[in-house]
RNA sequence: GCGAGAGUGGUGAAAUUGGUAGACGCACUGGACUUAGGAUCCAGCGGGCCAGCCCCAUGGGGGUUCGAGUCCCCCCUCUCGCACCA
């Protein structure tokens, strides 16, 4: 028995939350299996990085995915909620490179941290499911699912320009380039031309577009996100053949019923057909130092930065395929290679690109679709028009409307079989290849006779050298040759390794997979057990990932079913994103110096408090305002009801049955409000997981407890409120409802306990407040029985006071009542 | 430029989706109990004439309605994402 409290005291959360916390570690409460009656339920929050400790944003995350994981639990659920970590990834190379360890010992230490600090918060995770990414028994399934899929056709290797730093020898990503030079050493980045591996994404691309759709559970501005990132297009490709010459150019146009307004074309400058086009011209030197100068140009250039429209001629010109006219052919710095084919036709009138373009190379401009309202003259227009209208000087199609004309167009190029109607995306393939130590290195080998040729099964994993030592070598892996040496599996001859690893969104990929089957050594994924709990039913993570991992996770998803492992489609059935953890206005960061250290929250107040506030706060979608006054504050009413409770606490002598018809006024109606904060609480976190609005409710529960009375209130109404409350806020505050749960009397655990139902009939309030408006303006108010029918409250609102003053002897024009609600009298 | 979202007290936010605007909390003010209060309890707390359920008030302006924070139109501001995508 805890000592009865004295007002100073404030509860032993230091006490009550090892106790709880070291219970559910030794009984492993959390641990689940697929093999249940229950209906299941699988709700994930996204796994973090290891970077040393965890943050504001983490304990905001972790906080919300419990209260879900706990409730649904007490909703009769069989809950999957497990934890990792997503462990490969350079800043461990950095750490390594500045503490002279080595990447693996620094990112084991930090998930053994910070591990710690996620039992300190009480979160309830199947811990024998925890996984790291960096572990062989990850990633050797990694590298297994990498060859199904190479055998499936779905990765190849290709040569594409990257940027290369010289001095840290690795390729870049475009966010690490920064005006031009490397991130970390800032010397200039150079392209180069090598080869690297690709998920072949784009063949997914009409799937992964069509299937937003039915993703009615994901925040609206994600899946715009996704769609606007796959970025449909649909129109014609066309050649437009080269004067005296047997090649073509192909182009892709989203406006075929522009395409009698061609007048010049436009190549990028890295399109392979220029070195034809002006070899032996006049112009050849020009065109030359141009696409020179444009490349170093592009890469000076900060990203978000438009150039001018800048060319020049080829000397060359090509054939509009419908009126065989002879058309300029120029290079421009902003035609882009990586979309559509990297050739423009262009019509000036109609794109404002082409119309910059050609006033400021004196290009004809053409018009060819009329809006409607005044003709447009070309050497009037100041900008391109680029609206709907009807087709003139088109040849056959003049006088027909726009939309019509896209169709017709596409058509007639088919019948003539120079172009067709065509689909392009701009989403492009997903390049893995990364020339770093700390990843999943990929299964394949070189052999100067056999090409490329992949790791038998049998021989995986392919470990990653010196990982097992503290001190072994952490150099990318091309610079090691004891790696690289092998012998081909297919002619038994020398041959070498592949040196590049995986980009890490790879294994974030399939992780919430992998919880399906942890530590299964003979498969990447027990299709049994992924039937059972895929899809997740609610992940939970910050909005900075709607495109990249929530793209690639819903890709490998329909790879991994493609590949008989998963019978899903979509991996996240419902998404929340939740908002930042903001202080001083701005994101918590360590540039920023507004960072709020859990770790020591958790010490002054407690794992319950600083996850009440972080719920109470904000609802979870919202950007949270940290506010350390608001810390006490929930600190502060967990006090409250521990005082309340303890000091109560004879109430639950008496057993919980409610004797309606023998009540007083307060005992009925807190019964009544006990009920209503049942069905609140409850639609609170059902609807849309509004815990502010949950607890808020808990509040006004606990203030009616506490309120004074004028007769006292019945022990079993007192015992059923007392324990309504500590059921209610159990999620939020797991350790703290469970203490006072076992302080008052009860033998099983409140883990164990059902969510409470609301009883409707208890709830319903019997003397109602109607409001009284005259002309929709509140006038006064009436107290009347709740079934009060219309008519009786029409004569009752009329015969009001205030109401008959206004009326002044005049019939009213109208009665408007709302039962329950209102009466509103329009004079 | 395109797309998405948001503007409510001193402050974080509520408002059963068209029905009492500001629940709940923080801050603040006054009081009680105290050697003390940064503990606890009680009371007050959008603005105004503070006289009252009187008037004004949900970024601004119109509209629909008996009634609008909520629905429609126009405008302003902020946040986020994409951005020369042919």
């Amino acid at each position: 028995m805890q000592p009865a409290p004295t007002t100073n005291d404030r509860y032993d959360f230091k006490t009550i939350e090892q106790r709880w916390q070291r219970r559910w570690e030794e009984e492993k409460t959390w641990k689940v299996s697929h093999r249940s009656d229950q209906p299941k339920y699988y709700v994930l929050e996204m796994f973090p990085y290891p970077s040393g400790r965890i943050h504001m944003g983490h304990v905001r995350n972790y906080s919300i995915g419990d209260v879900i994981a706990r409730y649904k639990r007490m909703q009769g659920f069989n809950v999957l909620h497990p934890m990792g970590w997503d462990a490969f990834g350079l800043p461990a190379e950095n750490a390594a490179m500045k503490r002279g360890i080595h990447p693996a010992a620094w990112t084991y230490d930090n998930i053994d941290y910070m591990r710690g600090q996620l039992k300190a918060m009480g979160l309830s995770y199947d811990w024998d499911r925890e996984l790291a990414t960096c572990r062989p028994d990850y990633y050797r399934w990694e590298q297994q699912l990498f060859l199904k899929m190479l055998a499936k056709g779905l990765i190849y290797r290709k040569e594409t320009t990257v940027n290369w730093c010289n001095d840290c020898q690795t390729v870049l990503a475009r966010e690490q380039v920064i005006d031009g030079a490397c991130w970390r050493c800032d010397q200039p980045v150079l392209p180069k031309t090598m080869y690297g591996w690709f998920f072949k994404i784009t063949g997914y691309a009409e799937e992964l577009l069509a299937d937003l759709d039915t993703l009615t559970g994901w925040p609206e501005k994600v899946v715009t996100m996704q769609r606007n990132w796959i970025g449909k297009s649909t129109g014609l490709a066309c050649d437009f053949r080269i004067e005296d010459s047997d090649q073509a150019i192909a182009i892709f146009t989203t406006r075929p019923d522009t395409i009698f307004g061609v007048t010049f074309m436009s190549l990028a400058v890295e399109h392979p057909l220029i070195d034809t086009l002006v070899q032996g011209k006049p112009q050849e030197e020009a065109v030359r130092a141009f696409v020179r100068d444009t490349v170093l140009a592009k890469q000076r250039a900060s990203l978000d930065q438009e150039l001018d429209k800048r060319g020049v001629f080829t000397g060359s010109y090509c054939l509009n395929p419908f009126t065989g006219e002879r058309v300029p052919i120029y290079v421009a710095n902003f035609v882009l290679m990586e979309y559509g084919t990297g050739a423009v036709m262009a019509v000036p009138a109609h794109d404002q690109r082409d119309f910059e373009f050609a006033r400021a190379y004196g290009l004809p401009i053409r018009v060819v679709v009329q809006p409607e309202g005044e003709p447009l003259d070309p050497a009037a227009m100041t900008e391109a028009s680029e609206g709907p209208g009807v087709l003139v000087n088109s040849g056959p199609f003049t006088g027909m409307d726009s939309t019509e004309a896209k169709q017709a167009i596409i058509v007639e190029a088919e019948r003539q079989r120079f172009g067709s109607a065509h689909v392009t995306y701009r989403l492009r393939d997903w390049g893995i290849s990364r020339q770093r130590y700390w990843g999943a290195p990929i299964p394949v080998i070189h052999c100067d006779h056999c090409g490329i040729v992949p790791v038998p099964e049998a021989d995986l994993p392919i470990l990653l050298p010196g990982a097992g030592e503290p001190t072994g070598s952490h150099s990318p892996l091309h610079q090691q040759p004891d790696f690289i040496a092998t012998t081909c599996p297919s002619c038994g001859r020398p041959a070498r390794r592949e040196t590049d690893t995986l980009d890490t969104f790879v294994e974030s990929s399939w992780y919430f997979a992998r919880y399906t089957s942890p530590g299964l050594d003979s498969a990447p994924i027990d299709r049994k057990a992924a039937a059972y709990w895929l899809p997740v039913d609610q992940y939970i993570g910050g909005v900075e990932h709607a495109i990249l991992h929530l793209l690639y996770a819903r890709f490998f998803t329909k790879m991994l079913r493609d590949l008989g492992y998963l019978e899903v489609d979509e991996p996240f059935t419902n998404l929340l994103t939740q908002g930042m953890v903001i202080k001083d206005g701005a994101k918590m960061s360590k540039s920023k110096g507004n960072v709020v250290d859990p770790n020591e929250l958790i010490e002054q107040y407690g794992a319950d408090t600083v996850r009440l506030f972080s719920l109470f706060a904000a609802p979870p979608e919202r950007d949270l305002e940290w506010n350390a006054q608001g810390v006490d504050g929930a600190f502060r009413f967990l006090n409250r009801v521990y005082r309340m409770v303890v000091s109560q606490r004879a109430c639950f002598d008496q057993p919980a049955t409610v004797d309606l018809d023998a009540l007083n006024a307060p005992s009925r109606a807190l019964h009544r409000k006990t009920h209503q904060t049942i069905r609140r609480v409850t639609e609170s976190i059902e609807s849309n997981f509004h815990f502010n609005t949950a607890i808020s409710g808990i509040m006004e529960l606990v203030n009616l407890v506490a309120a004074p009375v004028d007769e006292p209130v019945d022990d079993a109404v007192l015992r059923e409120a007392l324990e309504t409350i500590l059921t209610l806020l159990f999620p939020m505050a797991p350790h703290f409802c469970e203490e006072l749960w076992q302080v008052t009397g009860h033998e099983r655990a409140l883990n164990d306990a059902a969510w409470p139902v609301f009883n409707a009939e208890a709830a319903k309030e019997d003397e109602i407040t109607i409001v009284v408006q005259v002309n929709g303006k509140v006038r006064t108010k009436l107290q009347v029985a709740a079934d009060t029918d219309e008519h009786t409250l029409r004569r009752l609102a009329v015969a009001e006071e205030k109401v008959a003053k206004m009326l002044a002897g005049q019939e009213p024009k109208k009665i408007i009542v709302v039962p329950g609600k209102l009466v509103n009298i329009v004079v």
